[in-house]
DNA sequence: CTTTCACGCAACTGGTCGGTTGCACATAAC
DNA sequence: GTTATGTGCAACCGACCAGTTGCGTGAAAG
């Protein structure tokens, strides 16, 4: 896996911020975000184009409009990767204890 | 908290490959780093810096070389911050699960 | 004391990114 | 059919970023 994809699309604040308003606050379209942010609704849209290619966020077009869906998969992923990371230095911190404790 | 700095952290390639070798290999100066990656010491000095602005590294001056440290902390934060967007999601799903079914 | 080696700082460059404006297109409303 | 509304695409701009080179400094080695 690349994480870093991952953790690069949630670098940004505004699109973080973006990334919760979907999750706490449901699906949503590019113009219904922006209208409650201080950016247009482009950029929104930018953003939602990132958060998809991440894995992010799901697109379910309807008629003219497009509505956004939080998608929770790529964050487990990211999750098993930090513990993943976390075992083999515990398991550092554990081999130097055994050679000089 | 604010998770983006550290996401911002990881989000370079290069600079989770240097997170990830001073994990699994044990503490190491920029010079020692840079002899077996493809680019300059002070390019991977910049990357230092920015893992100390995170906290996801320690510095350990000793002489005239200073060696680094890998520091989980962050990544214990960061696990926290996905597990409560994932709960806010979990309530909204058994909300809806509530309200329609 | 002289030399060597590790580091930090500064300047520069190419590329990427977040954001904007403007426009064209398609769908819905009247 | 005409008008209004939601999207997408393209161009542009300023800022930031990763990486480089060059130089100065300070500690260790000889």
């Amino acid at each position: 896996m690349v994480p870093s994809e991952v953790f690069a699309a949630l670098a940004d604040p505004t699109r973080l911020e973006v990334l919760t308003r979907l999750a706490s606050g449901g699906p949503a379209t590019a113009t219904e975000l922006s209208a409650s942010m201080p950016i247009t609704r482009q950029a929104v849209a930018k953003h939602l184009v990132a958060l998809d290619a991440a894995g992010l966020v799901e697109r379910h077009p309807a008629g003219r409009e497009v509505r956004y869906t939080f998608d929770p998969g790529p964050l487990g992923d990211l999750v098993k990767w930090v513990e993943n990371v976390g075992d083999t230095w515990d398991r550092r911190l554990e081999r130097l204890g055994r050679t000089f404790g």
